[in-house]
DNA sequence: GATGAATGAGTGTTCATTCAT
DNA sequence: TATGAATGAACACTCATTCAT
């Protein structure tokens, strides 16, 4: 359908472009449709922008879900975290870009959807990582290190590495196993 | 004089609104001067922009090459590089969001600026890290790893700490420490 | 439709004030449109510009090749030019004085649209005007003349007569038969 | 003097880009001259474009009074005519195209220096015409032809030949003695 | 005479959006 | 669903002009 034609192409645009730097016109254009039917299908600029966002965040937490399953040690739930990114890059690379590093802009609205979405990750991601940290130190898997700056750490490499990928910064192989193994040395025991 | 006005409020604007979210007139209003003034002084907007990029660079490098100083450990060198990071992110928390993390869609271009500067940057660091970390293995200072990949890590690892803290994502005080920490465990012997 | 309002308003400014002197906001004022219906019809002040010249300069080619009809004398032939211009700037006054005495400010550009029409424009006449004379001379019919800047002085001549009528610089009745007969008396034996 | 270079600036850009398609910067560039110099010698760019129309006329007219001394015939007259104006063609071209070719924009305010002089231009050189032909007519010198139409035709010839000319549109030599002797044939008896 | 800095009023152009069909 | 035609508001940028020195 070519509603999905221009979820797709307005997808990449704001991915590649920001959402400033793309137009409507452009959009239509690139999704071979006509200008008016972006209007039919959504309420305007933003509500396709914001639909894309809830979207991509939606597909991202039911991921971010499935991650409370049973391992058997805390540092296999972190690294399953990380993996869980990388899977996510390589499939869907300009939604996570937009779910994690999106538009700068529209942050400083504390009720824009990005922001409420993106504070949501980051506090799942946060109490997520809080708890494997504790388990592992309190059960002696982790070395002693302190929680909350070690969480926000980790949140900010997570967002680190999806930029530098979707950038195409670099492209070298084996950099999941260099993360997992940095940290591992880092952190277990 | 009116100049830096324009500069100093056109970099704060470009930094949390993007370059094509930020509009000449409003960049001349903040700055209490009137739009002709700002093509008086540079080319356009693109030149603007462009000035504040190389600006920010040409101070980030100085600091850059500050580095090559003697430290007794490899280990110092690299919690030197984080040092200045943070410093220069508490001091001119604009700029270096400018510089690192620049307008994606400027980086479409091979040609301009922001990538050439970008790519330099990122390469110098590459360079530093790669002589660092190599030279630590080599003296048993640190412990085996995959060189290059440790270097694209660090290198995501340092532009996610810039992105959060200029966004003020976070505040956490201590974060200095707790990364060094974090890498120091994971890296020295 | 509104399309050929702009049109028909555009030709007027720009043959009484210049294509410099014309504004686009005074074109869709006054054909009772707004500014950016011009530019959905075309793609800016230029494209608009090069259309009308293209369109004056077919409608005006059209009737040159009408000329190469049978005629028992070449003076009628010569006469029959004047006629067509006399025709022309009585019917279209702003499209001839564009395609005879367009912008001078555009023809500095050998490959701008004005100059090449221009230029092919005046070789048409000028073969035309050639090959009438020297048949006429061959024949016996004019008397003995320097073809070259015969012809050259009468190209002169007629885009002195256009500029002159379209600028109603005179309004005289009488001058057709006047310039007619000022040639047949020198050039017919 | 500065003065002049801006005076000589002008009148080139002008003739060749026309009133409105030149800008004051461009004038002080090419002149070597800062702007705000321009208005330090003239009130604006109007007073600028005015001084120069009145210096050309001026300079046109002292030529056309020096016309009335004796010639021996009516034709000799009208040839002298014809001889100052190629004359000043190739002294002054961008003057003279500016005085008989000026602005079609200004023309339409009837007030202007510039309809105000090109009106005196064109009366002064039809009671010449008027004079030489009727004389002519009288005395036997020339044959028979309508007085009014023919000054009037004689105008358009000569401002199309100025045209002509100073566009560059052609550059034969043996133009005006084509242009004479076709005028002689034409008239003389 | 001469200039660097500055501006009010506009210029061509683009944008997101709407309307009639 | 889909579109050709149209628009209000804004955009980057330029212009002739002025002012302080």
């Amino acid at each position: 359908m070519k509603k999905y034609d221009i979820i797709e192409t307005a997808t990449r645009l704001f991915a590649t472009q920001g959402f400033d730097g793309t137009t409507t016109l452009q959009i239509a254009r690139e999704a071979k449709v006509t200008e008016p039917l972006i209007y039919y299908h959504f309420e305007g600029k933003d509500d396709l922008f914001n639909h894309i966002i809830r979207n991509g965040f939606e597909a991202y937490f039911t991921r971010l879900e499935s991650l409370n399953q049973k391992t058997t040690t805390q540092f296999e739930k972190i690294e399953k975290l990380f993996t869980l990114h990388f899977d996510f890059i390589k499939e869907r690379p300009d939604e996570i870009y937009l779910v994690v590093s999106a538009c700068p802009a529209k942050l400083k609205d504390a009720k824009h959807v990005c922001t409420q979405k993106l504070d949501k990750q980051r506090k799942w991601i946060a109490s997520y990582l809080r708890k494997c940290i504790k388990e592992g130190i309190a059960s002696g898997e982790f070395k002693k290190m302190p929680v909350s700056e070690t969480v926000t750490m980790l949140l900010a490499f997570i967002s680190g590495i999806i930029r530098q990928r979707t950038l195409k910064l670099e492209s070298r192989r084996g950099m999941k196993k260099a993360v997992v193994e940095f940290c591992r040395r880092s952190m277990v025991r």
